[in-house]
DNA sequence: GCAATACACCTAATTTACTAGGTGTTGTCT
DNA sequence: AGACAACACCTAGTAAATTAGGTGTATTGC
Protein backbone atom coordinates (compact mmCIF):
# COMPACT_ATOMS: atom_id res chain seq x y z
CA UNK A 1 0.00 0.00 0.00
CA UNK A 2 0.55 3.77 0.37
CA UNK A 3 2.10 3.59 -3.93
CA UNK A 4 -0.25 5.87 -4.86
CA UNK A 5 0.47 9.17 -5.70
CA UNK A 6 -2.10 12.01 -4.37
CA UNK A 7 -4.05 14.04 -6.56
CA UNK A 8 -4.86 17.84 -6.31
CA UNK A 9 -7.91 17.36 -3.99
CA UNK A 10 -6.03 14.33 -2.02
CA UNK A 11 -3.27 16.83 -1.10
CA UNK A 12 -5.68 19.08 0.24
CA UNK A 13 -7.32 16.80 2.09
CA UNK A 14 -3.90 15.44 3.36
CA UNK A 15 -3.30 19.20 4.48
CA UNK A 16 -5.75 18.93 7.04
CA UNK A 17 -5.00 15.78 8.38
CA UNK A 18 -0.94 16.45 8.88
CA UNK A 19 -2.75 19.46 10.84
CA UNK A 20 -5.19 17.85 12.72
CA UNK A 21 -3.37 14.73 13.01
CA UNK A 22 -6.60 13.00 12.44
CA UNK A 23 -10.11 13.59 11.87
CA UNK A 24 -13.48 12.71 10.96
CA UNK A 25 -15.28 13.22 7.82
CA UNK A 26 -17.23 15.79 9.20
CA UNK A 27 -14.03 17.81 10.94
CA UNK A 28 -12.25 17.80 7.18
CA UNK A 29 -15.33 18.60 5.75
CA UNK A 30 -15.55 21.88 7.83
CA UNK A 31 -11.84 23.07 7.85
CA UNK A 32 -11.75 22.69 4.35
CA UNK A 33 -14.99 24.15 2.68
CA UNK A 34 -16.50 26.03 5.53
CA UNK A 35 -18.56 27.82 3.13
CA UNK A 36 -19.96 24.44 1.93
CA UNK A 37 -17.99 24.54 -1.23
CA UNK A 38 -17.59 21.03 -1.78
CA UNK A 39 -20.62 18.55 -0.18
CA UNK A 40 -20.29 16.26 2.81
CA UNK A 41 -20.81 13.49 0.38
CA UNK A 42 -17.60 14.42 -2.00
CA UNK A 43 -15.55 14.40 1.14
CA UNK A 44 -16.33 11.43 2.37
CA UNK A 45 -15.70 9.46 -1.24
CA UNK A 46 -12.59 11.48 -1.56
CA UNK A 47 -11.56 9.73 1.99
CA UNK A 48 -12.64 6.30 0.89
CA UNK A 49 -10.74 6.54 -1.92
CA UNK A 50 -8.08 7.19 -0.21
CA UNK A 51 -8.17 4.75 1.87
CA UNK A 52 -8.53 2.47 -0.53
CA UNK A 53 -5.09 3.99 -2.19
CA UNK A 54 -3.19 3.67 1.07
CA UNK A 55 -3.27 7.36 1.51
CA UNK A 56 -5.08 7.31 4.52
CA UNK A 57 -6.44 5.02 7.16
CA UNK A 58 -9.13 4.79 9.50
CA UNK A 59 -10.18 4.03 12.71
CA UNK A 60 -13.50 3.38 14.33
CA UNK A 61 -14.80 5.83 16.91
CA UNK A 62 -18.83 5.23 17.95
CA UNK A 63 -20.09 4.91 14.45
CA UNK A 64 -18.05 7.55 12.67
CA UNK A 65 -14.60 6.63 11.20
CA UNK A 66 -11.55 8.91 12.10
CA UNK A 67 -8.95 9.25 9.34
CA UNK A 68 -5.42 9.38 9.63
CA UNK A 69 -3.01 10.23 7.37
CA UNK A 70 -0.43 7.16 5.87
CA UNK A 71 1.48 9.37 3.20
CA UNK A 72 3.45 12.24 4.81
CA UNK A 73 4.64 15.67 3.65
CA UNK A 74 8.17 14.60 3.22
CA UNK A 75 7.39 11.68 1.20
CA UNK A 76 5.64 14.41 -1.01
CA UNK A 77 8.21 16.62 -1.48
CA UNK A 78 10.66 13.47 -2.28
CA UNK A 79 8.16 12.55 -4.63
CA UNK A 80 8.20 16.64 -5.72
CA UNK A 81 12.05 16.49 -5.99
CA UNK A 82 12.38 13.44 -7.98
CA UNK A 83 9.57 14.16 -10.59
CA UNK A 84 10.85 17.62 -11.31
CA UNK A 85 14.61 18.25 -10.27
CA UNK A 86 15.07 14.07 -10.61
CA UNK A 87 16.69 13.97 -7.32
CA UNK A 88 19.05 17.39 -7.87
CA UNK A 89 18.16 18.93 -4.45
CA UNK A 90 20.82 21.73 -5.12
CA UNK A 91 19.21 22.78 -8.41
CA UNK A 92 15.78 22.50 -6.43
CA UNK A 93 16.75 24.98 -3.91
CA UNK A 94 18.38 27.25 -6.11
CA UNK A 95 15.33 27.45 -8.46
CA UNK A 96 13.15 27.45 -4.86
CA UNK A 97 15.00 31.06 -4.43
CA UNK A 98 14.24 32.53 -7.57
CA UNK A 99 10.76 31.25 -7.11
CA UNK A 100 9.52 33.74 -5.65
CA UNK A 101 10.97 37.40 -3.51
CA UNK A 102 12.60 36.12 -0.11
CA UNK A 103 12.85 38.24 2.65
CA UNK A 104 16.26 38.81 4.51
CA UNK A 105 14.56 37.15 7.81
CA UNK A 106 13.62 33.95 5.58
CA UNK A 107 16.64 33.47 4.53
CA UNK A 108 18.26 33.84 7.96
CA UNK A 109 15.90 31.04 8.75
CA UNK A 110 17.04 29.00 5.68
CA UNK A 111 20.53 29.54 6.57
CA UNK A 112 20.21 28.42 10.10
CA UNK A 113 18.28 25.17 9.24
CA UNK A 114 21.35 24.07 6.57
CA UNK A 115 23.55 24.89 9.60
CA UNK A 116 21.68 22.74 12.35
CA UNK A 117 21.65 19.98 9.92
CA UNK A 118 25.14 20.24 9.37
CA UNK A 119 26.04 20.50 12.85
CA UNK A 120 24.14 17.31 13.54
CA UNK A 121 25.74 15.27 10.57
CA UNK A 122 29.28 16.18 11.52
CA UNK A 123 29.15 16.52 15.57
CA UNK A 124 32.95 15.83 15.15
CA UNK A 125 33.90 19.61 13.81
CA UNK A 126 33.61 21.66 16.89
CA UNK B 1 -2.51 32.12 -20.60
CA UNK B 2 -0.41 29.99 -18.87
CA UNK B 3 -3.02 29.27 -15.96
CA UNK B 4 -3.66 25.31 -16.28
CA UNK B 5 -1.31 23.63 -14.14
CA UNK B 6 0.90 20.67 -15.58
CA UNK B 7 0.01 16.72 -15.30
CA UNK B 8 1.79 13.98 -14.75
CA UNK B 9 2.82 13.46 -18.44
CA UNK B 10 3.58 16.89 -19.07
CA UNK B 11 5.57 17.54 -16.51
CA UNK B 12 7.87 14.93 -18.64
CA UNK B 13 7.72 16.92 -21.16
CA UNK B 14 8.74 20.08 -20.08
CA UNK B 15 11.85 18.31 -18.42
CA UNK B 16 12.35 17.74 -22.39
CA UNK B 17 11.98 21.38 -23.26
CA UNK B 18 13.79 23.10 -20.21
CA UNK B 19 16.72 20.71 -21.17
CA UNK B 20 16.45 21.31 -24.87
CA UNK B 21 15.34 24.83 -24.92
CA UNK B 22 12.93 24.37 -27.75
CA UNK B 23 12.42 21.00 -29.70
CA UNK B 24 10.45 19.71 -32.42
CA UNK B 25 7.65 16.91 -32.16
CA UNK B 26 10.05 14.05 -33.25
CA UNK B 27 12.72 15.70 -30.91
CA UNK B 28 11.01 15.51 -27.46
CA UNK B 29 9.73 11.50 -28.56
CA UNK B 30 12.98 10.31 -29.42
CA UNK B 31 14.70 11.87 -26.24
CA UNK B 32 11.36 11.04 -23.72
CA UNK B 33 10.82 7.57 -25.68
CA UNK B 34 13.99 6.31 -27.30
CA UNK B 35 12.50 2.58 -26.78
CA UNK B 36 9.16 3.70 -28.14
CA UNK B 37 7.26 3.74 -25.25
CA UNK B 38 4.78 6.07 -26.27
CA UNK B 39 3.90 6.45 -29.96
CA UNK B 40 4.71 9.34 -31.93
CA UNK B 41 1.25 10.96 -31.96
CA UNK B 42 0.91 10.70 -27.83
CA UNK B 43 3.57 13.43 -27.80
CA UNK B 44 2.22 15.37 -30.50
CA UNK B 45 -1.33 15.80 -28.74
CA UNK B 46 0.06 16.12 -25.52
CA UNK B 47 1.99 19.03 -27.06
CA UNK B 48 -1.35 20.65 -28.79
CA UNK B 49 -3.18 20.63 -25.44
CA UNK B 50 0.02 21.64 -24.04
CA UNK B 51 -0.18 24.42 -25.96
CA UNK B 52 -3.89 25.39 -25.77
CA UNK B 53 -3.01 25.50 -21.72
CA UNK B 54 -0.35 27.66 -22.55
CA UNK B 55 2.18 25.45 -21.06
CA UNK B 56 4.18 25.98 -24.40
CA UNK B 57 4.19 27.90 -27.25
CA UNK B 58 5.45 26.88 -30.90
CA UNK B 59 6.86 28.68 -34.01
CA UNK B 60 7.14 27.29 -37.47
CA UNK B 61 10.39 25.31 -38.75
CA UNK B 62 9.80 24.49 -42.32
CA UNK B 63 6.88 22.22 -41.96
CA UNK B 64 7.38 21.29 -38.45
CA UNK B 65 6.61 22.77 -35.19
CA UNK B 66 9.09 23.65 -32.76
CA UNK B 67 7.95 24.12 -28.97
CA UNK B 68 9.28 26.59 -26.20
CA UNK B 69 8.30 25.98 -22.86
CA UNK B 70 6.31 29.05 -21.28
CA UNK B 71 5.75 27.29 -18.12
CA UNK B 72 9.20 27.33 -15.89
CA UNK B 73 10.66 25.05 -13.19
CA UNK B 74 10.55 28.00 -10.87
CA UNK B 75 6.80 28.72 -11.68
CA UNK B 76 6.14 24.73 -10.89
CA UNK B 77 8.55 25.47 -7.60
CA UNK B 78 6.52 27.80 -6.59
CA UNK B 79 3.36 25.94 -7.29
CA UNK B 80 4.30 23.29 -4.83
CA UNK B 81 5.10 25.67 -2.36
CA UNK B 82 2.07 26.89 -1.84
CA UNK B 83 0.04 24.09 -2.72
CA UNK B 84 1.81 21.57 0.00
CA UNK B 85 2.97 24.31 2.64
CA UNK B 86 0.74 27.38 2.23
CA UNK B 87 4.25 28.93 0.66
CA UNK B 88 5.98 28.26 4.18
CA UNK B 89 9.56 27.84 3.04
CA UNK B 90 11.11 27.31 6.20
CA UNK B 91 8.87 24.01 6.77
CA UNK B 92 9.17 22.97 2.83
CA UNK B 93 13.03 23.35 3.67
CA UNK B 94 12.58 21.34 6.76
CA UNK B 95 10.83 18.75 5.04
CA UNK B 96 13.43 18.50 2.19
CA UNK B 97 15.67 17.88 4.67
CA UNK B 98 14.11 15.40 6.37
CA UNK B 99 12.92 13.64 2.91
CA UNK B 100 16.29 11.28 2.16
CA UNK B 101 19.30 11.28 3.25
CA UNK B 102 21.38 14.21 2.58
CA UNK B 103 24.79 13.74 1.63
CA UNK B 104 27.59 16.23 3.43
CA UNK B 105 28.35 17.23 -0.29
CA UNK B 106 24.61 18.39 -0.77
CA UNK B 107 24.95 20.02 2.39
CA UNK B 108 27.78 22.37 1.97
CA UNK B 109 26.53 23.11 -1.69
CA UNK B 110 22.91 24.46 -0.29
CA UNK B 111 24.80 26.53 2.26
CA UNK B 112 26.53 27.45 -0.41
CA UNK B 113 23.49 28.45 -2.34
CA UNK B 114 22.22 30.06 0.84
CA UNK B 115 24.85 32.10 1.59
CA UNK B 116 25.55 33.55 -1.92
CA UNK B 117 21.59 34.50 -2.31
CA UNK B 118 22.36 36.69 1.06
CA UNK B 119 24.98 38.10 0.25
CA UNK B 120 23.46 39.52 -2.77
CA UNK B 121 20.64 40.83 -0.91
CA UNK B 122 22.80 42.55 1.52
CA UNK B 123 25.66 43.91 -0.05
CA UNK B 124 25.90 46.75 2.51
CA UNK B 125 27.41 44.29 5.61
CA UNK B 126 31.15 44.16 5.08
C1' DG C 1 -42.41 5.56 20.06
C1' DC C 2 -41.51 9.02 16.37
C1' DA C 3 -39.12 12.52 14.08
C1' DA C 4 -34.93 14.44 13.10
C1' DT C 5 -30.05 13.80 12.63
C1' DA C 6 -25.73 11.84 11.49
C1' DC C 7 -23.51 8.71 9.61
C1' DA C 8 -21.57 4.77 6.24
C1' DC C 9 -22.37 2.79 1.98
C1' DC C 10 -23.74 2.63 -2.94
C1' DT C 11 -24.16 4.62 -7.36
C1' DA C 12 -23.26 7.50 -11.04
C1' DA C 13 -22.48 11.61 -13.74
C1' DT C 14 -19.06 14.93 -15.53
C1' DT C 15 -14.51 16.37 -16.46
C1' DT C 16 -9.66 15.91 -17.27
C1' DA C 17 -5.70 12.96 -18.36
C1' DC C 18 -3.70 9.79 -21.31
C1' DT C 19 -3.19 7.19 -25.41
C1' DA C 20 -3.03 6.37 -30.21
C1' DG C 21 -5.22 5.38 -34.85
C1' DG C 22 -6.51 7.43 -39.28
C1' DT C 23 -6.35 11.25 -43.10
C1' DG C 24 -4.43 14.51 -45.95
C1' DT C 25 -0.67 17.42 -47.48
C1' DT C 26 3.85 18.38 -48.75
C1' DG C 27 8.30 17.49 -49.76
C1' DT C 28 11.97 14.01 -51.35
C1' DC C 29 14.03 10.37 -53.87
C1' DT C 30 14.39 7.60 -57.98
C1' DA D 1 5.69 11.16 -62.40
C1' DG D 2 5.11 7.80 -58.72
C1' DA D 3 6.42 5.90 -54.29
C1' DC D 4 7.65 7.03 -49.79
C1' DA D 5 8.42 9.60 -45.68
C1' DA D 6 7.43 13.29 -42.36
C1' DC D 7 4.43 15.92 -40.62
C1' DA D 8 0.01 18.56 -38.85
C1' DC D 9 -4.62 17.78 -37.97
C1' DC D 10 -8.73 15.17 -36.59
C1' DT D 11 -11.02 11.74 -33.97
C1' DA D 12 -11.86 8.76 -30.30
C1' DG D 13 -11.36 5.47 -26.78
C1' DT D 14 -10.05 4.17 -21.89
C1' DA D 15 -8.77 5.53 -17.32
C1' DA D 16 -8.54 8.50 -13.34
C1' DA D 17 -10.17 12.52 -10.82
C1' DT D 18 -13.89 15.14 -9.16
C1' DT D 19 -18.40 15.77 -7.66
C1' DA D 20 -22.60 14.62 -5.36
C1' DG D 21 -27.26 12.36 -5.02
C1' DG D 22 -29.82 8.60 -2.86
C1' DT D 23 -30.61 4.67 0.73
C1' DG D 24 -30.46 2.46 5.00
C1' DT D 25 -29.36 2.24 9.79
C1' DA D 26 -28.36 3.79 14.32
C1' DT D 27 -28.66 7.42 17.78
C1' DT D 28 -30.82 11.29 20.06
C1' DG D 29 -34.39 14.56 21.50
C1' DC D 30 -39.15 15.10 22.41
Amino acid sequence: MNDQTPSGREIEILKILWELGSASVREVHERMCPQEELAFNTIQTLLRIMDDKGLVTHAVRGRTFVYSPAYSREQETARFLDKVFDGAMDQFVASLLKSRKISPRELRELAAIITDARRKQEPKSK
